[in-house]
DNA sequence: TGAAAATTATGAATTTGTCTCACGTTCGAA
DNA sequence: TTCGAACGTGAGACAAATTCATAATTTTCA
């Protein structure tokens, strides 16, 4: 069959209207067309749609399961055209951020109840653990922000800087560590060194102090939760180095210890990676507004 | 915008072909058609729907969100065209019932149980009170089929005889009209009478009995459930004429007595109105033939 | 890096389908 | 029966979709 929405539309419409002549006024068409239209229809279903024996023509049964049909589909097309509109207009949007950073549930969240409030229209989400390579990933308009520290230099992506965090390292009063003003990589060698389930590539402790230094941990047990991976650091099962806003959370509990990595400690920069077309965009704009602003009050809490 | 089915079924083809060229062979149609195509709904729509970067053509976030009403029509189309072949080979169908007579629903539910094992793709349904009269219904295609005891010769519609019953009066051992051999349309007039919720046209009790004889009950009183409406003859609250099928259901408990109504007793014969085209759907047959055999089990339990 | 291969875009011509116009037909009411 | 309202039909006009041929890409692979 070659049913298409127009003859959808023309169901409703007659059944609305009460009649073929009223329907093709509605619909901006001469009775004729929609007669012809009609016919054609029945012609390709195979099955009578109307009672052609009374003059103000009804529905048949087969008729009037099309016209359910019609009502479902319908103003879910409707709903289509009034989000496309919406997008045009700059009101909707999607946003689907991937995050490189584990940490950054932390200020993500708030950030992400306070944009959704403001702009109901965009679609946000979340991807914790991508599969994939979060900026191909981008690229491809699979998600619409990355989270990351990294910079790189693609065509079609922007780097929006976010705000500076420094990695810091918490271990329990109880490990030997916590004695020394900061850490330097060689104090990792015979230390259980937790982290997120995440590539190397991706985690500070490795890019900025491990991997160029060549130095491994005595092991490395990989936690999801940031809660968790807190526990584990009180009880002495192992040490962790995370950003500060993490850190100072827990900051004045006795069960942690928190020191420098290296004398001078390290500095990080986050940034937001987008596609340049989205970056014009006002809810794009607002968003990272948010992100700049919310992490911070957490830093200073 | 001027969306239709076509663009629906493009997106998902181009989506699952991963290319536009592989969809355009799925579809039976060139590239360059294709192209065409998704060009005009992009200018319509004004929303980029691919991303034209990279070569193997993807959807872009307002594409996904395309594709997902898609996804959701799409098989919704294709179930009603399942429905109308299924229809066109007489396998599917209509049958929505109407009552005239209401203490049907005894034997009509058995029937209907069996019907719909055995063709489970003919939507069945009971409207018992119907707001509006049921053979114009029937005729504007809004039911497909009448209880009825009143054959009327109507064009288009064919009145199928399924069985005869006899109306019984009943009432309680208490009651004075127990003590008679049977009973006649004076009896009532000290009595109050237990009828269904219907016009006085489609009781037999008036039109066989009363109304002619113009006389009037003591009282009347509406019950919608057959139950009700025996418990209330077993604690002496009113009488009845029920069908002998309902009756036979307490024959035997001492709470009811049952007499003929007038000295020969009266016999009735139930109709199915349908219309004339739907005689010859092999499913209609059917169940016309387990109307005719259903009810005489209940007479003879 | 450069050429070949694969993929999509474009433009003009053609085909297909849809609509309009004018008139015929049917149905229901007076 | 006749009238009027509502629907059906057919030919031509018009619009839209498709095709063909070819250009402009990007991707791949040597």
């Amino acid at each position: 069959m070659h049913l298409e929405l127009r003859h959808l539309r023309s169901i409703r419409a007659i059944h609305e209207a009460g009649g073929l002549a009223r329907a093709a006024e509605m619909m901006n068409m001469t009775q004729s067309a929609l007669s012809h239209q009609i016919k054609g229809l029945e012609d390709q279903a195979g099955v009578e749609l109307f009672a052609r024996r009374s003059k103000p023509l009804r529905l048949s049964a087969a008729g009037q399961r099309l016209l359910r049909l019609a009502q479902k589909v319908l103003p879910e097309i409707d709903a289509l055209n009034a989000e496309f509109r919406a997008l045009r207009e700059g009101k909707a949007g999607r946003l689907h951020i991937a995050m490189e950073c584990h940490a950054c549930f932390e200020w993500l969240m708030p950030c992400l109840e306070h944009f959704r409030s403001a702009w109901p229209q965009v679609d946000v989400d979340i991807r914790a653990r991508l599969a994939f390579e979060a900026l191909p990933a981008l690229v491809r308009e699979e998600v619409d922000l990355v989270i990351s520290s990294d910079p790189e230099d693609l065509p079609g992506v922007v780097f929006q800087p976010l705000f500076d965090y420094a990695p810091v390292f918490i271990c329990s009063p109880r490990n030997p560590l916590a004695q020394k003003p900061y850490v330097m990589a060689e104090d990792f060698a015979d230390q259980t060194l937790l982290t997120y389930p995440m590539d190397r590539a991706r985690l500070d402790v490795f890019t900025e102090l491990l991997t160029p230094a060549r130095v491994e941990p005595l092991a490395i047990r990989q936690v999801e939760l940031t809660a968790i991976m807190l526990m584990l650091v009180a009880s002495n099962r192992g040490v962790a180095v995370l950003p500060d806003w993490v850190v100072r959370s827990v900051r004045g509990q006795p069960d942690f210890v928190t020191l420098p990595v290296t004398e001078q400690g390290l500095t990080r920069r986050l940034y937001a990676a987008i596609r340049e077309e989205d970056a014009t965009q006002p809810w794009m704009a607002h968003f990272l507004r948010l992100a700049r602003t919310e992490p911070v009050k957490l830093q200073r809490a």
